[in-house]
This record gives C-alpha cells, structure tokens and sequence, in this order.
RNA sequence: GCGGGUGUAGCUCAAUGGUAGAGCAAUAGCCUUCCAAGCUAAAGACGAGGGUUCGAUUCCCUUCACCCGCUCCA
C-alpha cells in the first residue's frame, strides 16, 4: 500500500495534519485534526478499559498465573532530575557525538577509543570502533603510514589506548573509517532528553528534563500506590501520557515523533512468578492488536535474543507491525514487553545501578561513591500473609499511542471497487476501522431533503447522538454521502426513505460490505449499539 | 547530520520576468428517491526569508517541510 495515499487522506479528511503547517511545520511533531482524535482517544480508551477499569480482579485470565490486580495513575510530565539519573536515561541519553566529514559515520564521542602514534614525523590519534582494538589500530596506523609489516616498529606509540574524548582534540585524529585525518567533527551534544528550566531564572541548578518514558513516574509512585490503595503483588500500575524524545531522524509519519504518547504497564510481582506473567503479558498484549484487527500476517511478536537482553532480564519482546512505509519483511515497534527484574525498583532505593554487574550493584563513581544516589526510601514489598520481604521484579508492557493509531489507519486503508450511479465500477476508498475504534459509529441520511425525511432523521441522530459520535448529512446525493463516510471509516449509514414514512423501517448500511439491510426505527439505537459494542 | 528529489487552491495538474488557469472536492441554491462525475452561483493558491530587477511564482542565495538512500534508533 502505498503511504503517501494514506499520508494524504489523514490530510484530506482531518486525521493527522503537521505541526505548526502555517509557519512551515516542525519536524517531528504531528496534530491530530477532529476525526484522529477521535480514533486515538478511542485507541486509548480500548486499552485502559481493557487494561484497567474493566479488569477483573476476581477471575484467573487465560495464561495468567493467577489473579492480579490493576489500577492506573497520571503523573507529571517534569519530575525531579534525579529520576533521570537513577533510571538511566541520563547517561544514555545526554551523549556527545562526533560525524566523519569524509565517511559520513557518526560515533559516540566516549566509546571511540584510540593511540597516539608517530612515524615519518608525522604524528596522530589513530582509531578504532572494533573490537580487538590493539591489532586494529597497529594495522591501520601501518597503513596509514605506508609501512611493511617488518617496518613496524618505526611507529613512536605515545601512551596507552584511550577514548577520543580523553585527547580533547578531534583535529588529529584519524577516524575509525576515515582515510586521513581531520575528517572527525568537534564532539557536538545529542541531548535526546529535552531539556528545560524550573523556575524564572536560568541554571544549571533549575535544570530538568521532559520525560522520555512515563514508566518510571511509575517507578517513583510505587510506595505511594502500595500505601493508598490496599493493593497486593501480583498488581499493576497503568499509565496513559505525553513523553518527548529528541530523535535524531524524525521520519515515517508519526512513527517517530519527538513528542509522543505512550499507554505503558509496570506489573509488579514476586521473582519467582515474573516469568511466567512476563509470557502472560506477552501473549495478552500481541492479541490486543489482532482483536482491534490488525493482520495477524502483518503483526509480528519478536523475541528478543538472550544475548540482546541485560542479564537481570528473561526476556524482552517486541510487538511489530508491517508498515507499509517499511521495506518488504521490515517490521516496525509498537509495543516492547520487556521484563525488567527488579533494576527499577532497586535503582531508586539504592542507587542507579550498573546493569552490566552481576549479581547488579551500585555504579560508583570516580571517588568510590554512588554516581547518582537513590531516595534511599524503602521500595520493597512485604507480604502480610507470609511476612515475607522481597523486592518485586517487574514486567513493562509499554505500548506507543500514535504508533497503535498509525497501525490502525494503515491497516484501515483499503481500496476496492464499487459501483456508482449508472452501475460502472469505480475505485473506492474505505477505512475499514474496527467499529470500536472508528471516530463516527454512524452516519444517519435522508435520502433526499424533502418529504418529511430529514425531520425523521433528525430525531434518529439525536437519539444515536445521546449514546456516541453520529454524523448526520442531509447534502447532495446519497452516493456521495456513502463515499465520505466510507473515507471517515464509520462502520454503518442510515438511510431513511420513502418508506420509512409508512412502514417505519430504514436502511442500514454496512461499510465494508456494502450489505443494506431493513431495520425498525425503533431498533435502530439497539442495532448500532450491539453492533460497535 | 550527509547525499539526491520535491514544494502553485483541500486534491490532481497547467502557464508565465509584467496582476496565475483548469478539473475534481468543499460551500450556497436548484434538481434528484440508495452508492462520488445533472444544473447554477460565489469562493479558494505560487512553503518562508533575502537578493538581482522598474517589476520575481519564474533567476540567484538562504531557510523550512515532505519523500528516497545513508546514519541514528536508548
């Protein structure tokens, strides 16, 4: 399917328009017009009711271990800067980055290492990305200086292997692809968080950041969930919310917006149960996606490769969906279930952890102290029936909203036949969105503005409106009509005739089918509601 | 961030160094009795900034956005 024909619906029908068109838009940032906001809140509400509020806490869910329970939460957007560096994103977010000029690779500034060497009174930093750096950098020092094997030792090696950013000069430094030297840029920040300012005065100590995940408001309102709400492990904490990313590469739509919105889940529960719930979770998030009608051939559930996963994890998978703006076989995320153990929990308490330690410890600074100090609060669990203490581990199902929404809308776009007026057959555009997810249910029209027709539909809208989002449209042809809410993805049309008059019946049409099937105008509410459920 | 391409009305396209034209859509009305192309009317655009020029949508520079490829993707 080709993406610039959905691209331009979204436009043409008021799904999605870009940011701040007037001035001439913004990169990476995306405006849902009058029907796109319906279809993501309604995108947002399946998922919190089917999540949250219409969980039963009572019941064993197929897969599930056992009962859980679920509530939700709302948290700031800015929270205290230390969230940032217990959780990790501080250090992988706030990096330096330098592009070769020649190559055009771009490298992490701390993570390219080097030497110092001379020969033929010329010297330089000579680098490398590989990992059997040693060789690495003597073979291409040797090239570099035109030397033979056996003239090897004509290189002067001036102090031990060390990274780019320890020398502090780019300007002699040979590149880890380059050819010559010279070709890397100066260091240059990637701030991936946004940055901002509390307070009216600017510095370093009003510093924060826009939240890059919601999860670890999460985190952070553990205790404060545990002692308000009478909740017991196994439970979870759902959060539906803006998060910003400065990516570099904003691209693909909406796919990789700077400012975002996620649905995630933090379920805590015992260490010794945290598999299979992850497994529960896994599985119940892929078939989320196939019940609102994605194509189980163009969604995907990847797991990730043990040797992809953080040690404290047992697995991570991921939700992927077949864009069409991806490359034939590439799948795009849209969910990650990842299994986090008890990194979160502990990090807060304790100290920001160093994931590659095991068993997982502190990560100290220069001077031997925690680089970024925990609150040092309690977040462990202690169950009151067998008095037993333990941190829990935790599974994070955490979903995109806009990567869902732009799931359901390429899916929904569908071209297909359909005949007009004098029986030709012409090509119809049709979103064919699942009916809970559709912005309009219904559309209701009089077949022509006269006879007493409208006034009949007036009163079916109004009773349709009083229960959810009805369109009425009594305008041109009724073809026409059909056509424009095919576009609009409502999923039924109304149609009252003639014979509605006498025989109180109208004609109920379905969306992707074409059907039209007599209904009492009694029944019609009742009809609608069964049907979008 | 790099390279290539694109940018005229809501959409598809046209013309022009001298006040930008059409089809479709949308709007108002008429006509219509079930799947977009019946009639009438009015409305609507040169992505932004700068330069050259008497005059720039057109030529030049810059910038912004989108598409493709690379890079990146915690």
């Amino acid at each position: 399917m080709d993406m610039e024909k959905i691209v331009s619906l979204c436009r043409r029908r008021g799904f999605l328009f870009q940011s701040s068109e007037i001035y001439g838009g913004l990169n990476g940032f995306w405006d849902y017009g009058p029907l796109g906001v319906e279809l993501k809140r309604n995108v947002k509400e399946a998922w919190w009711r089917d999540m949250v509020t219409q969980h039963d806490d009572l019941d064993v869910l197929p897969g599930a271990p056992s009962t859980y329970e679920m509530c939700g939460l709302d948290c700031t957007i800015i929270m205290h800067p230390q969230v940032w560096k217990c959780s990790g994103h501080f250090d992988l977010f706030v990096d330096e980055m330098v592009d070769c000029r020649e190559t055009k690779k771009r490298y992490r500034y701390d993570q390219v290492r080097g030497r110092w060497a001379e020969a033929k009174g010329q010297k330089l930093f000579v680098c490398t990305m590989a990992e059997n750096e040693e060789e690495e950098i003597a073979r291409r020092a040797q090239k570099f200086f035109k030397l033979r094997a056996k003239d090897a030792d004509q290189i002067a090696w001036d102090g031990p292997i060390t990274t780019l950013d320890k020398i502090g000069d780019t300007s002699q430094a040979l590149g880890p692809d380059a050819s010559e030297p010279g070709t890397l840029t100066e260091p240059r920040d990637f701030n991936l968080m946004f940055p901002t300012i509390i307070g009216a005065l600017a510095g370093e100590e009003g510093r924060a950041f826009l939240r890059p995940e919601t999860a670890q408001g999460i985190f952070v309102n553990f205790k404060n969930v545990l002692d308000s709400s009478r909740v017991r492990i196994p439970f979870g904490i759902a959060q539906v919310g803006k998060s910003f990313r400065n990516e570099i590469t904003p691209r693909n739509f909406t796919f990789r917006s700077r400012e975002f919105e996620q649905m995630e889940i933090e379920f805590f529960c015992h260490p010794k149960t945290s598999k299979e719930w992850y497994q529960f979770w896994r599985d119940r998030r892929f078939k989320w996606y196939i019940d609102h009608g994605l194509a189980e051939g163009r969604l995907q559930l990847r797991d990730h490769d043990p040797d992809e996963l953080s040690h404290y994890s047992t697995g991570t998978a991921d939700i992927e969906y077949a864009f069409p703006f991806l490359a034939e076989g590439e799948f795009g995320e849209l969910e990650g279930i990842a299994h986090r153990g008890d990194f979160d929990l502990r990090s807060h308490m304790e100290g920001k952890l160093d994931p590659k330690s095991c068993p997982l410890e502190v990560e100290l600074g220069e001077d031997g102290k925690p680089k970024y100090k925990g609150s040092g609060r309690d977040l462990t669990y202690r169950d009151d029936l067998t008095n037993e203490r333990f941190t829990p581990h935790v599974i994070e199902p955490s979903a995109g909203a806009d990567r869902a929404t732009l799931a359901f809308i390429c899916e929904a776009y569908t071209e297909d036949e359909a005949p007009d007026d004098k029986g030709k057959m012409q090509t119809r555009t049709v979103m064919k969105l699942h009916p809970r997810l559709a912005p309009l249910k219904a559309a209701v029209l009089p077949l022509v503005k006269k006879d007493g027709m409208p006034e009949v539909a007036k009163d079916l809208y109004r009773a349709l409106k009083a229960k959810f989002p009805v369109f009425y449209d009594e305008k041109g042809a009724v073809g026409r009509r059909y056509r424009r809410q095919d576009e609009a993805g409502t999923p039924y049309c109304i149609t009252i005739d003639g014979d509605t008059l006498s025989d109180k019946t109208v004609t109920l049409r379905d969306r992707d089918s074409l059907e039209q099937i007599r209904v009492k105008l009694d029944d019609v509410v009742e009809e609608i509601e069964s049907r979008v459920g």
